[in-house]
Parts: C-alpha cells; structure tokens; sequence
DNA sequence: GGCGAAACGGAGATCTTCTCCCCGTTTTCC
DNA sequence: GGAAAACGGGGAGAAGATCTCCGTTTCGCC
C-alpha cells in the first residue's frame, strides 16, 4: 500500500472521472435514499448525480449493492461520530449529546431504513462496523450513566430507536423541513433522558438485540 | 333520520354484508397504510381484509377515496382524544400527556403519511376538523404552559410532529416492534417537555403553518 | 498533438407490478 | 323460494422500473 490512494478492487488505477463519477452517485444516492425512500428509481439516482443511468450501472451491479456502499459508508462514519465523542469531550452527559446530534446529521434515520430492506446484516464487515457502534454507544451512555446525568431506565435500543425515528423525514414533504427541526426535537428527548427521571417508564429498557430478533 | 343506523349515501338501505365488508376493508387499509405506507397495493389491501379486490373496489372508487375516507377517520379520532383530555382532566399537564399516548394509538404517524400524499386538505370537512384538532391541541399546550408545568419554547408543530415521528413504524420491521417502544420514547419526550427547560433549543418554536407552508 | 482504451449518455426492449373490469357464483332479504 | 344485490377470482391493459446496446466523448500516455 505505498503513497497511493487507495486503488479500486480492479487491477486497473481506474480513471480520475470515473472515480469522481463514482462517488458522485453514492452522494446522490445518500440523498436520494433520504428523501424518498430505499425503493427511489435508480435512473432517478443517476440524474440527480448528474450523470447517465448506464453509468450508474456500470459501477453498481444493482441497487442492492449501491444499498450496501451508501449504508456501509454512513455506518462508519456515525461509529467515528460515537468514537470521537467518547474520546474528546470531558462531561459524561455533553459527549452524549453531542454524538446524538451529530448522527442525527449522517441521517440514522434514513440509513436504518436502508439497513433493513436489502442489506446483507450478517456480511462480516457490517457486523463489526455494527459491534464497534454498539459497543462505543454503549460506552457514552455508561459513562453518562455512572455521572449520575443519564436516568438508569433507558437502554441502547431506546436511544437509537429515537435517534431513527426523530431524524426521518416527514413523509411527504421536502428534507428542509425534518432538518430545520429535528435538532430541537432530539434536544427535548435528550432533556428527557437527563436524570433525575421525571416519570416512570412503561415496559423495559430497549437494547440493540430486540430488533435484531424481530428483523428475521 | 329516525331511529335506524346511519344509512349509507346511497338511497338504499344496503345490505347487511356489504356495510360489513366496507367497514373490514377501512381497518385492513388503516394497518395497511401504517405498515407499508400509502402506496401500499390496494390488492395487498383486499387480500387482508379478507375479501376480493373487485368488492374493494366497489366500495371506493379509488385509492384517493380510501385514503380519504381512512384519514377523516382517524383524525376525527384524534381530536376527541384531545377534546377529551381538555374536558375531563383537571391537571393540566396530565391532560396534555393523555392525549399524547392516546394520539400514539391512533397511529397519527401514519395519518400524516397519508394526509401528505393525496389527500385533499382543502376539502371544507377536513379543514374544519384540522381547526378543530389544532385548537383543541393548541388549549391543552397553553394550559400546560400557564401552569408553569411546560416548557415555554415549544409550539403545537414541535408536538405534532414528534408524535407524528416516533409512532411511525420502524422501517422493515413489523409493527409490533413500535408499539412495543413507542411510548417509553413519547414519554421521554413529555419528560424533556417539562418546565423548568432542562437546556436552550435551537430555532424557533415549530407551528403547524409551517408545515402547511412548506407543502404546496 | 494524436492514438487507443476506457468511460459516458441516451434511447429503448423486457420485465415486473399495479389497477381495474368481466362474469359466473354465492348471499341476503322479502 | 326467488329476484336483486354483492361477492371473488382471473386476467387484460397500462405504467413504470430495470438493465443493455451502441455511437460519442474523454482520459492518459507516447
């Protein structure tokens, strides 16, 4: 691996235009999938991105696999987001809230929505790209915990599952609006999490593997 | 209008099984709508209702009609859970919680998917029961906030549209999964709803115009 | 500056999928 | 018990998405 950016899987260095093309359409695409959904019209990926749709079939055998690079790519940077939180901020409670917001802008909400229809959850990379988030996830809201800032009644799934469903988009309606709220939302949920609780929850603490179990 | 049911538009009396078949058709496309969104097969809607797509269509005309007809429902039912709350509650904030978690169980999620995609909102019966639920909601917020009880930065669209958010349905995921959790985050919700605010929120405070605005 | 190879874009054939109608059969109600 | 109304399944027609073909353009190197 010397100096040079990393190749393509091809032998081939691969063109400066097709690379840029390549990852023009996974932007476009991220968006798209945002926007309206994992089944948006591929030709319509392409146009967005500005390019031919037979381009965006000669660098994606199909959708399921454009799915799988946009949703791998979104996956690791939310981990960086957990990670760099855990590792940068000194309050417990302020790396928390901090991590939330920020994954809230690589749009969980859009990309668990991809997760689930055509995306290959037991491929060995996705799985430990997964560990690593749950397990840095999991860290933040310890520590949080352990300050005594985080009320003891909630779990990881809780959490994310909020974090999903806070930052989708409005059916319907164009992204500007679910961005120009979803921060404040989300702020009067973590405001919700602080201890000490100010009610009593119903049911149980949601943890990761509950939808891991209801997925199959 | 003498002492018989309700009696369908039509001058006839209509059978017994046919008023049956049309009421099962309106529940089978209500969890339909929930589950798969509104652009779920209308077959796929027949088929759960148990009944053949022909009688479907005898019913309603097209998928227009339905929805509108499962829409008007469910928000008719909306706003008597908050007039309700307004009415027999006398704490204010608990009226506000109650009609929160009762709003959830309408599915009001999956309402405003519908709402957005072909759905008449100028329709003169659906603006008045879109006043009607706006004002009664908007009471129960100024009631809670006049008792000190609700944070003073949050607007009826901050509201409706975290309630709209977290009772949708997971993406790919059956329904169960939500209404397992949707609650405890609602709560959560209410909880960082709660005076004394517990942290400053970005933006203003979100109003159902809004989203009106940003529809056309 | 020019040549070969690789990439590009648009148009269209094929395939899937949803809508909606037809018509023989069953059910309701008098 | 019979007429009228409702029902169900199958399938034609339409719409839309996928993916390929092929002539044109761009890149990288001599």
């Amino acid at each position: 691996m010397g100096g040079m950016a990393t190749a393509e899987r091809r032998a081939q260095p691969a063109r400066v235009d097709a690379t840029r093309n390549r990852e023009r359409i996974i932007a476009a695409a991220r968006e798209a999938f945002v926007e309206h959904g994992p089944s948006v019209p591929l030709d319509a990926i392409a146009h967005r991105a500005g390019v031919g749709n037979a381009t965006l079939y000669r660098h994606f055998a199909d959708r399921h696999e454009l799915i799988h690079v946009v949703a791998s790519y979104s996956l690791a940077r939310i981990t960086e987001q957990a990670e760099s939180a855990l590792a940068e901020e000194t309050d417990a409670f302020e790396a928390l809230r901090r991590f939330v917001h920020r994954a809230a802008d690589e749009r969980v909400g859009a990309l668990c929505s991809m997760l689930y229809e055509g995306f290959d959850k037991d491929d060995p990379h996705v799985v430990d790209a997964r560990i690593r988030l749950e397990t840095a996830v999991e860290q933040l809201m310890d520590n949080a915990r352990q300050s005594g800032q985080l009320r003891s009644d909630v779990g990881l799934g809780d959490l994310m599952v909020a974090i999903t469903q806070l930052t989708r988009p409005v059916a319907g309606t164009e992204c500007a609006l679910i961005e120009r709220y979803m921060h404040r939302h989300l702020q009067i949920f973590i405001d919700g999490l602080r201890a000490p609780a100010r009610s009593e929850l119903s049911g149980t603490a949601a943890r990761f593997e509950d939808f891991e179990a209801d997925r199959a």
